[in-house]
RNA sequence: GGGGGUGUAGUUCAGUCGGUUAGAACGCCGGCCUGUCAAGCCGGAGGUCGCGGGUUCGAGCCCCGUCGCUCCCGCCA
């Protein structure tokens, strides 16, 4: 049962020689006398040829063959005769002359063809086996797995041990919802499965082992998005005795290897830095797209005593925890030429995210000439309509949009608003892949549901060591504690978060206040992880890592819009697996086992 | 939990103002065909219009409910 090689190998090298090649039938053409079939693997396609002539019977057993039909064929490689040679295809010079055909299996006929585009996602997923055999699927999870090898290579020639951890762990507080698995040998007890490695990592770094990694499945029970899935792939690492510069450069080799290896491409190093008060201040989120040249601009000093009261009281408003009103500008060039329903459309986008309404300037002409074009102009002084020429560079075509609420609402709403003008009117300059990283993250953030600070990136982070003094002062306590920075970082790629990391807190002392500003009792913090704080005790290293988003990454570097299709067997939006139709309900005696009753009541 | 989109043949879709027998392309089946590669020509089969209810003389189309898939908000690094 041997074969000479896959078919997408056989090539022009090999005219005269017998090859035997296994595959699917992708096609065929029967014209009654010659047959072709082209035949499939995961490499490609190669030709195979029936002639009556040549092989009577082996002619009259192909005329039987259809589609997805596992063959075995051996024949005689050939030159294609003069004008039949098909360039599209990478073994299109030649063709296999066929003697023999072993049938070593039969298809019924498909539920979707493998060649049709835009196949209903819920049919391609009941039948995963088989759209994974199309040349997209293909193609994107060899590239997964070329990314994946580049990875495991790199970081072993640069130290790094791959060690896995525990897939059967404790349920950790902060962060998402866990996955629960109960525990049958301790009644009443349940495993989480893992949201991230990261307190074992830490460990590992306490235990000496100074240099990790591990790509390593993550668990979280969320609700899912395009680049959302309830399980997902980090590329997880860590280092002892580094700050977040080495461990930065250390992620810009690995994304460089696999920009070489996985896509032939070469990447500039070092990567663009911005710090993350820059990144809102400029793009009004923390992982802008630097290809889209679109930028924000701040009024609120400018229009601070506007007669236009919308925007007057934004400015003066100071939130319960010194969260200000801001009045934001976004000028699109040549944007004039938007119609009325247009910018009903943006104003409706950007009620998706708080703002309450969209204010417009069309500049049809200068405002000297009462050339501008808008419901809110009549409010602004002469003075105002220069000062906002001066700031935003605005030239007659352009147009204008305003944003005035609190800083978060302003700074979604036309973030987001920037980054949809940029798909809308194909904006998008340079380099079809850029990177940023985005650094000096706000350590902590108010969450007002809670009424208590939150962890930003974990409550590991270590804080800037100039920013230490304000989180040890004590009467700082529950006060503005968002202008603590940390040293964090994230990578971004085109506009999406690919990987993030940061130093952690080595120091106990300072581990115990973190935690106490977050409003983590003692008694709960050594309960959930008593174990990461005593660790802390015994000679913890200075260390910090970072995690990529593995499936973010690959699916960017393949240019698809969703994560599912860079991973093998994915959940649908409700979490479910149409191809095994997991989750089900279980037999009771499994449940009466793990001491388990469910209290769902069905409709 | 909320908002938007969508569901018609195996697949992708069309289906007018509510009106007679629900169409097309590809695929599939049969026949013809010796250089195709989107093979070609002839013929044919194939429908619980997601599901349930309602309005109506009459519903793929209107109304109510429900389910699936999808995009987004909330949630989630």
């Amino acid at each position: 049962m041997k074969r000479s090689g896959y078919c997408n190998e056989i090539g022009t090298h090999l005219i005269g020689e017998q090859v035997t090649v296994c595959g699917w039938v992708s096609s065929r053409r029967d014209h009654g006398g010659v047959i072709f079939i082209d035949l499939r693997d995961r490499s490609g396609l190669v030709q195979v040829v029936f002639n009556p002539e040549r092989q009577p019977e082996v002619h009259r057993q192909a005329h039987g063959l259809r589609n997805e039909y596992v063959l075995q064929v051996s024949g005689l490689v050939s030159r294609r005769p003069p004008e039949t040679e098909n360039p599209k295809l990478a073994t299109g010079a030649i063709e296999i002359l066929v003697d023999r055909l072993e049938l070593l299996n039969t298809a019924q006929q498909l539920p979707f063809q493998l060649d049709e585009e835009g196949v209903g996602e819920a049919t391609r997923l009941q039948y995963r086996f088989l759209d994974l055999r199309r040349t997209e699927m293909q193609r994107n999870l060899q590239f997964r797995h070329r990314v994946m090898q580049t990875v495991r290579r790199t970081l072993d020639e640069s130290g790094f041990l791959e060690i896995e951890t525990p897939m059967l762990t404790r349920s950790t507080p902060e962060g998402a919802r866990d996955y629960l698995v109960p525990s049958r040998v301790n009644p009443g007890q349940f495993y989480a499965l893992p949201q991230s490695p990261q307190l074992f990592k830490q460990l590992l770094m306490i235990a000496g082992y100074d240099r990790y990694f591990q790509i390593a499945r993550c668990f979280r029970d969320e609700d899912l998005r395009a680049d959302r899935q309830p399980e997902f792939t980090q590329i997880d690492l860590e280092i002892s005795f580094v700050g977040a510069e080495e461990v930065m450069a250390l992620a810009e080799s690995v994304i460089a290897a696999v920009f070489r290896d996985a896509l032939g491409q070469g990447l500039s190093l070092p990567i663009a830095r911005l710090t993350y008060e820059e990144a809102m201040d400029r793009y009004g989120l923390d992982a802008p797209d630097l290809r889209n040249p679109l930028q924000l601009i701040d009024l609120t000093e400018t229009l601070r005593e506007t007669g236009f009261k919308v925007f007057a009281q934004a400015a003066a408003m100071t939130g319960s925890r010194g969260e200000r009103g801001m009045i934001k500008v976004l000028r699109l060039p040549g944007g004039a030429q938007l119609t009325r329903k247009q910018i009903d459309e943006y104003t409706e986008f950007v009620g998706i995210y708080g703002a309450k309404g969209l204010a417009w300037i069309k500049l049809n002409g200068p405002w000297q000439e009462d050339g501008w074009q808008s419901p809110i102009v009549k409010f602004f002084s002469e003075a105002e309509k220069a000062a906002i020429v001066a700031a935003t560079g605005a030239e007659v075509g352009d147009i204008l949009f305003f944003g005035a609420d609190r800083a978060s609402i302003v700074n979604e709403s036309l973030g987001r608003l920037r980054v949809k003008l940029g798909k809308d009117l194909d904006l998008l300059r340079g380099a079809p892949f850029s990177f940023v990283w985005v650094t000096e993250f706000p350590l902590l953030d108010w969450d007002n549901e809670s009424r208590r600070h939150v962890a930003v990136h974990h409550p590991f982070t270590a804080p800037m060591v100039e920013d230490r003094a304000q989180l040890d002062a004590p009467e700082m306590e529950g006060r503005f504690l968002d202008r603590v920075r940390s040293q964090a970082y994230d990578l971004v790629l085109n506009g999406t978060e690919i990987g993030g990391g940061s130093i952690r807190i080595h120091d106990p002392k300072l581990q115990e206040r973190m935690l106490a500003l977050l409003g983590i009792e003692k008694e709960e913090a050594e309960e959930k992880f008593g174990f990461l704080l005593k660790a802390l005790d015994y000679g913890a290293p200075p260390h910090g890592g970072l995690a990529f988003g593995l499936d973010r990454l690959v699916a960017i570097l393949l240019g698809v819009e969703s994560i599912r299709d860079v991973i093998a067997f994915p959940k649908t939006q409700k979490a479910g697996c149409p191809l095994t139709q997991a989750p089900s309900f279980v037999d009771p005696l499994q449940l009466r086992e793990l001491y388990l009753r469910s209290t769902h009541i069905p409709k």
